[in-house]
Order: C-alpha cells, then structure tokens, then sequence
DNA sequence: ATCCGCTATGCTTG
DNA sequence: CAAGCATAGCGGAT
C-alpha cells in the first residue's frame, strides 16, 4: 500500500478532478476588486497606538473615537450611524475623514466597497452589511508581472477583470486545468499585492511619534527577530490589499527580467532589486540537483532569507479570504451535523472537530479545503492489527453496544465495517445537502479507499472543499505499536508526552485497497496541538514571547512540495504534505530548542529541515512520527524518493526558483 | 527620496 | 483569549 494513501488530511494531493473545471482562479475577481482599491486613507502624524490616534484626533478637532460614527467603538456605543462610506476598507488604523493625501484615482476615492465590514444602523455590532452604495470596480493591471515600484500607480482600467498573465493550464491533477491553482491561489496571489501605491506621509514630530517601544526595541537588539511578514505600507493602505513589498514579489517575473515595466521603475538605489532578485539569483550559477543534497552546501546569499520571507508573506492566507470561506463552512458543516445526529440514532453523539492544515494555521495560499472530523465516541473496542505498519487495524466491541442501530455496521465476524458506516454517513450528507440554501452544496465522488467525504461548496466566486472525515474516539490506551514513537521529550517536555498518551485514540474510516473494514490510527487532534504550541520554552510566540519560524519553516515545505508536485505531477503524484509536515515534526524533535528557531535565521531553520527530508528521501525511511515500525516511503519506490531528493537539492542550491514559478 | 525591518494597534476567527 | 492578518509609521539603510 502506498504510504501516500494513508493519510486523509492529504489526499487531496492528487484527487479533485472535480475541481479541475473550477475557474484558474478563484477568487481572482475578488481579489481584483480588492487591489483595485486605491491608497486608502493614512492617518498623519506618528505616534503609535493610542497615543498617535489621541495626536490625530487633537490635530483633526475630532471627537474621541469611541464617539465617532464609523468607528467600532462608535456603533457599540450607539453613535449616530452614517448610512454612505464614510471610510475605505482598511486596517485597524483607516477612519472616516482621513485620507485625504492618500492615493486617489481622479479626485474621488476610488475604493472598493467598505461595508462588507461596516456596520449597519440599527443592527448592533454587526461585522457585515450589504447597504454599500459605493459600487466595486474591477481594474485590469499589465499583464507581464512587471514589478510595481512604490510610489507607482498601476492605471486601473475600469471594468475589465484582473489577470496577471497568461495561467498555464494546472498540471497538479494531471487533468490540465487550475485545480492546483485554485488549491494553492498561486495566480490569485500573483496579483493579491497590485495595488495602487501613494506618497507616504511621515511624521511630523519624527522624534516624539516614535512609538513608546521602538526605544527599546531598536536598542536591546530585537532587531535581529525578523518577522515572518509584516508587509510594510509604503503609501495609504489599499482595502484588502497587500503591500508594496509583497506585491513586488508576488508578481516577480521568475526569470530574473529586468524589474521595472513602463508602470513600474524600480528604484536604483533601493534594496529592493535584491530583495526582489528572482531565485534564479542572477550571478549564482545553477547547481546541477544531482548535487550534494544535505542543508547548507551553498552558502545562501543574505538575499535568501529575505525572499523567503518575501515568499511566506505571499502564502498567509486573506482575512476575507478567511472570513468568507468560514462562514461558508460555518454555515454547511453545522446544518449537516445536526442532521447527521438526527437521522441516525448510531450517529447521535457525533461530535465536529477540526483538523487540518487550515485549523493548524499552516494552511497557504487560500483557505479553500478545510477538513472537519466528526468523531464519535465509542467505548470497548478491540483493535487487531490488520497489517504490520501498525497503523491499520479492525475494530470490534468487546461487548454489544447498548445502540443496537449498530448492529448494521458489523460484519459477520463482528468487526465493525468502516465502509458500512461511511456508506450510511455519505447517504445522509447527500440528502441533506440538497436542503442548504444560498450555496451550491455537492458530494464529491467517492474515491476507493479515502476516508473523507468530500463536499464542494460554491458560491461564486468562492470554491471551497471540506473533507468529512469519519472518526471513533475510544478513551483507551493507545497501542503498542506507538510505544517509541512521539518522541517529544527533548522538545516538549516528558510531561507533555505522557499527557497527550493519556488523550483518547482516534481512527478514521480508511479502508485498504483490499480490506475495506479497517480503520487507521489518527492522530492528527496530538499534531494540531504540538503544531499550535510548539515552543520548547512556553512563551515561544506568545505575544510577549521570542516568535519563532517553526510555522513558517512548514509552509514553506508544503508550498515546496505543492510547487514541485505542480512541476513534476506524475513522477511527485505519491507524495503528500503528511510526509513534509512528519519531516517537519522530527525536525521540531532534532532541534528542540527554541533558538534553533530564530525567528531571524528563516532560511537556515528551513534548510536544515530540508536536508533532514533530503536525507530522509535518500535512505528511503521516514518513521511516522507516532509509530515508529511504520515507514512513510516504501522501498519499493525509490526512484521516486531520489527524484524528489534530486528536485529539493536543485531548489536548494539554486535559491528556490520554484517559488517564483507559475504552473 | 525611497525602501526595509520592526513594533504597535485593530480586527476577525477559532 | 490566542493567533494571524492588515495597517500605520518610526528609524535607519541605500
């Protein structure tokens, strides 16, 4: 059986045909709309936080905000509402009347609709309205990638739809459509950051504006913490919008052209040129990837860590990306699990959990496949290994459950079937869909021996698929084939360990290709939670805490592999994410110390972790990170495992092209 | 003058 | 409440 297959949270590597047909990107109207956004409104003057904001409202005669229509503060205190937009969707910091000498396009603010997120009179702390009366534009922006220098206007072209380029036809299902970009939003992304860019506004009290901290920062060497992005805004904030700086990298050509078109000229002196210099780094000369493949053989360019920020920005997900693909999801899953729990008295005590990249926060690109346990509690069950990986086992009750609706699950030896009760799930989701209004809710086809059930929501322009993946929990010991794994000690502590050896056993409904009643060990409730609190140290990331790049060092070894399946989708097709992200967890393990993940040493962190994959992929043997007998790449393929060891050390060596490049 | 690294703050989801 | 996204604006580098 192929490791690959084993994994629910990843299989969608390679299946969604169905989703091959979806537009090549999605979203990209949305997002057109969003960047077509001109420079927002910026507040002057510099101080930071309260104190700036008390600065502006003295200079502006404004009342406090708390009394301001357009405020938060002012709706939930019951201020006067105003029915027009009076502000440009923005961050935290846009407000009514401001703006003033920001980037406008003919006069008028040419913004996008603010009210998505405005509230509405007489609706009481409501987040979202439909009451704009200021229409959304669509702009087109030169299709090329041609870099948007600062201070640069793009030349929106009114009501035509925003494309980058060309859009290759995806290659990720080999199906030949955008079902990968769509997965990733790669093109999406490409024109996330084109945004209208406006004189930036300094500080008129330079000395006094800086913000209480930044003495102390810039003093006791927090300098050297990079963050992950903080897209700096250069001009007034575009709604929605990226800034100058990712843009300037989302839309790099990768070929190393020239940055700069007739909208765009770089600035010669800036450091930008290198920041922006394509992977193929100019002056450094392609490694053959047939090379030595262990981190660190070539020493980065300091440029490295820049890109790769510069990249990681590029895959953190849209808040309204995320706010609209959730509420979809918010609103489909809890309809289905209440009819789930209705109509089958087995399925009664069903319980949602997420897993997930997404609820991981390590999800890229788009939040577009989200992954919802429904768990059920079963109590005394046996488990029997139904293979030597360890992972696979049947399942039977050691006594007759009280529900004798379950009766229908059991085979004749007893063992309970998991494809009966997927088969009894999908038929009551199938129903059920057809009941939810204002979206098109399907079921996906089933794939033979996945675990999920798979729904596709649409409701254009989003696209969003959600894998139901049916789950037992059995408060019971875990087996003994997870004895020596989780080995955590060193990195999270033995305390940890033995808690999350105390937490129930979950197995999901995974039927081999030959055996279709067998259940495979989960244990991606533990994963989840080892991903969220990652630190060695318990203030790692907290928001008084050393950030660390562990998060970020993943998303990049998914969007690699992402890239390279997109690059190479017959010879990758059996590699998934679960063997980045079980190469990552070792990594946590290899490393264990926080100042092993400096938030400033991005790039190193990150190629160690490759060269463990590396190394892993050249001995053929990556241990499940809870059971350790089980190898996640089988000897039998590995050809495949060197031709992707082959592909990383190219990328290593030659600073990433693949990051830059458009499948 | 422009760009970059960084922090502070607000907002949203989980 | 934590985490992440989005933004403003500083000092310093180019």
């Amino acid at each position: 059986m192929a490791p690959a297959d084993h994994h629910h949270l990843v299989e969608r590597c390679c299946r969604r045909p169905d989703l091959a047909a979806r537009p090549a990107v999605p979203g990209a109207r949305r997002r057109g709309q969003r960047q077509a956004a001109a420079a927002a409104p910026q507040e002057h003057g510099g101080r930071a936080g309260s104190e700036r904001r008390g600065l502006w409202e003295r200079r502006a005669g404004r009342p406090p905000a708390a009394a301001r229509p357009g405020s938060p503060r002012g709706w939930k205190s019951g201020a006067v509402p105003v029915l027009t937009c009076p502000r440009p969707r923005a961050g935290g910091r846009s407000r009514p009347g401001a703006g003033k000498r920001s980037g406008r396009i003919g006069g008028r603010p040419q913004l996008d609709c603010c009210c998505r997120s405005y509230p509405v009179p007489g609706l009481k702390l409501a987040r979202r309205a439909t009451s704009c009366l200021r229409p959304a534009r669509r702009v087109s922006f030169p299709r090329g990638g041609a870099l948007l220098g600062r201070g640069t206007h793009p030349k929106p072209e009114a009501g035509t739809l925003l494309l980058a380029g060309p859009r290759s036809p995806c290659c990720w299902c080999g199906e030949g459509a955008a079902a990968m970009d769509a997965a990733s939003g790669r093109g999406a992304r490409a024109r996330r950051g084109t945004r209208s860019t406006a004189p930036r506004s300094r500080g008129t009290e330079k000395g006094a504006a800086r913000s209480p901290s930044r003495g102390r920062a810039a003093g006791e060497g927090s300098s050297a913490i990079a963050t992950l992005r903080t897209p700096r805004t250069d001009g007034a904030p575009a709604r929605g919008g990226r800034s100058a700086r990712r843009a300037s990298a989302a839309r790099e050509p990768p070929a190393g052209r020239a940055a700069g078109g007739a909208e765009a000229p770089p600035s010669s002196r800036s450091r930008a040129p290198a920041a922006r210099v394509p992977a193929a780094l100019g002056s450094v000369a392609a490694v053959p990837d047939g090379a030595v493949a262990a981190a660190g053989r070539r020493p980065p360019p300091a440029a490295d860590a820049l890109r790769l920020r510069e990249v990681l920005s590029r895959l953190s997900l849209l808040r309204e990306d995320v706010s609209e693909a959730s509420t979809l999801v918010n609103t489909v899953v809890p309809h289905l699990v209440q009819a789930i729990r209705d109509k089958d008295s087995c399925f009664s005590s069903i319980e949602r959990q997420s897993a997930g990249s997404y609820y991981e926060r390590v999800k890229i690109s788009e939040p577009n496949e989200f992954d919802i346990m429904l768990v059920m509690p079963v109590t005394r069950i046996q488990l029997d290994e139904s293979d030597d990986t360890g992972a696979y086992y049947y399942v039977s009750f050691k006594r007759s459950p009280k529900e004798k609706g379950w009766l229908k699950f059991l085979e004749e030896d007893g063992k309970l079937s998991a494809f009966k009760m997927l088969q009894a799930l999908r038929e009551i989701i199938k129903q059920e869909v057809k009941n939810i209004k204002g979206m098109e809710v399907t079921v996906a086809r089933k794939k033979a021996g996945s675990p999920a059930i798979t729904l596709q929501i649409k409701k254009p322009p989003l696209e969003i698929s959600v894998d139901i993946i049916l789950t037992l929990e059995a408060q019971q010991s875990w087996p003994c084939s997870t004895q020596a794994g989780l080995k955590i000690e060193q990195w999270l502590g033995t305390k940890k360990r033995r808690d999350f050896r105390f937490r129930s056993i979950y197995l999901v409904a995974k039927a081999l290709s030959y055996i279709r009643n067998t259940w495979r060990l989960s244990f991606s409730h533990i994963e989840k939670d080892m991903i969220k609190n990652h630190g060695n140290s318990k203030t790692c990331c907290e928001s008084n805490g050393p950030k660390c790049c562990r998060k970020g060092c993943l998303k990049l070894l998914k969007f690699l592999l992402e890239q390279l399946k997109r690059k190479h989708p017959k010879e990758l097709e059996k590699f998934c994410s679960y063997h980045v992200k079980t190469a990552f967890l070792h990594s946590c393990v290899m490393w264990p110390n926080d100042t092993d993940w400096h938030l400033g040493n991005l790039d190193h962190s990150f190629q160690q972790c490759l060269g463990f994959f590396v190394d892993c992929l050249q001995k053929s043997q990556l241990t499940h990170f809870f059971i350790p007998q089980y190898n996640l790449l089988s000897q039998e393929d590995k050809a495949r495992h060197h031709f992707l060891s082959r592909k990383i050390s190219y990328e290593l060596n030659n600073g990433f092209p693949v990051f830059h490049e458009n499948y």
